[in-house]
DNA sequence: CCAAAAGTGTTATCTGTACACCCATGA
DNA sequence: TCATGGGTGTACAGATAACACTTTTGG
């Protein structure tokens, strides 16, 4: 009975939405193992680094985006003795939501970091497992937080939060129902007075996030709300 | 820029409700650092171990008791660098609801093991940092899930049941319309047929846990429901 | 009998949902 | 003018909350 070795790493899964799409930003993986798959961006946790920074340091360096900009939490610790052939790897992952950035991937190797749809994408070790789970909890916390926020631009319409519910929940939302428990629920948006046509049709209002940190009521993903 | 020497822990939140008061299970330390203070349970994780089986190992050293004869998750990995003086330390959280064990602490080192009520408590490490986490984590998960019931004995009553939520969420809550809704709540509890006298009046039903994982409708902890 | 706890019925109120309808713009 | 998307009103169904009331025991 001995105490192993490890090394433990952090792991991003950085999710946005672009062209209507949610998607994850992964890294082309250039040594072995699983040479030129596509991973989760992350790596070793240094000396003297708290496992947050060490998250958001590894992800300016691989992609220049700060984690920041958005929101970002811990996702979870994956730790199966098997998970990397190289030996005892320990990951804990963070999860980042962030708006559709206009130069997502400068700064960095942005030859082998991109934007890619979650749907049908396979990845080295468990980071497919992790990319579920980040999903999953995203989906969760759209529901009772205003964190569908942090995927717009400072200033969005009703319509274009209700684009990212949809997208992330895959469901279509009413949006007159929509309209109403949005603006209604306490400190979820703040109307910034301006008006923007996206497409046709009667100029929408312009909002910016609330200061709420919890939705009551929450928005349930079940219905038509 | 060097990858630190890391050493990986798991500490358990081992929650229940005995003499009608949210315990937790802590040990006191024989061994510096915070020698003689109270902690959470826990230790080293082995090399080809799991990290749910060294939590699980750990618990049943420190204490006989398996945390899978209740509830079991992962709550949160703490990695502050300073966290611990002997050096870089990170661990794995686990939180664990048991109902009110016959004997809670046999087969373990007994004599430095035991319940206390989670309030008040001083704790070695940042281990008061993660026993407030596991808390709320228990407290948000009776709304929406029935692990209330994971608290209870095989078999209980409607105001056992009661019980639990009000002595986790700390408020009272109308029985009449517990009632209704628990008995009501697809799935979260089946009567067994038996009835039971606990104190005096009409005797009541008893019910085994139901196999929903899920609450609809939730319970709410804000009012009276 | 009374006190106490279990459990049911009833009602006012609130929330969610569906959808009719009006508003403001581009073409 | 029409098409399109933004936004409001309203009515119905279901859930919640408050509480009167009945049932079944022990003392």
């Amino acid at each position: 009975m001995t105490t192993s070795v490890v090394s433990v790493t952090v792991d991003l899964v950085l999710l946005t939405i672009r062209q209507g799409v949610l998607q994850v930003l992964l890294i082309r993986r250039g040594i072995e193992p699983y040479l030129g798959k596509w991973a989760l961006p992350g790596g070793f946790v240094l000396d003297g680094e708290d496992l947050e920074e060490a998250a958001a340091r590894e992800l300016s360096e691989e992609t220049g985006l700060d984690p920041r900009a958005g929101h970002f939490e811990q996702l979870a610790t994956y730790g199966a003795p098997d998970r990397d052939p190289r030996g005892r790897v320990i990951t804990v992952a963070y999860l980042a939501l962030l708006p559709d950035l206009p130069s997502p991937v400068a700064g960095g190797d942005a030859a082998s970091a991109s934007w890619q749809p979650v749907d049908g994408v396979e990845l080295a070790f468990d980071h497919d497992r992790i990319l579920a789970d980040g999903i999953e909890r995203a989906r969760a916390k759209l529901e009772y937080t205003p964190l569908a926020t942090v995927f717009c631009p400072p200033e969005f319409t009703v319509a274009e939060l209700r684009a990212v519910y949809e997208t992330v929940w895959r469901t279509r939302l009413d949006p007159r129902n929509f309209h109403r428990k949005v603006t209604g629920a306490e400190g979820f948006v703040e109307p910034t007075g301006g008006t923007v046509i996206r497409d046709r049709g009667r100029p929408a209002q312009l909002y910016r996030r609330g200061p709420a940190a919890l939705l009551h009521p929450p928005l349930l993903r079940s219905t038509s709300g």
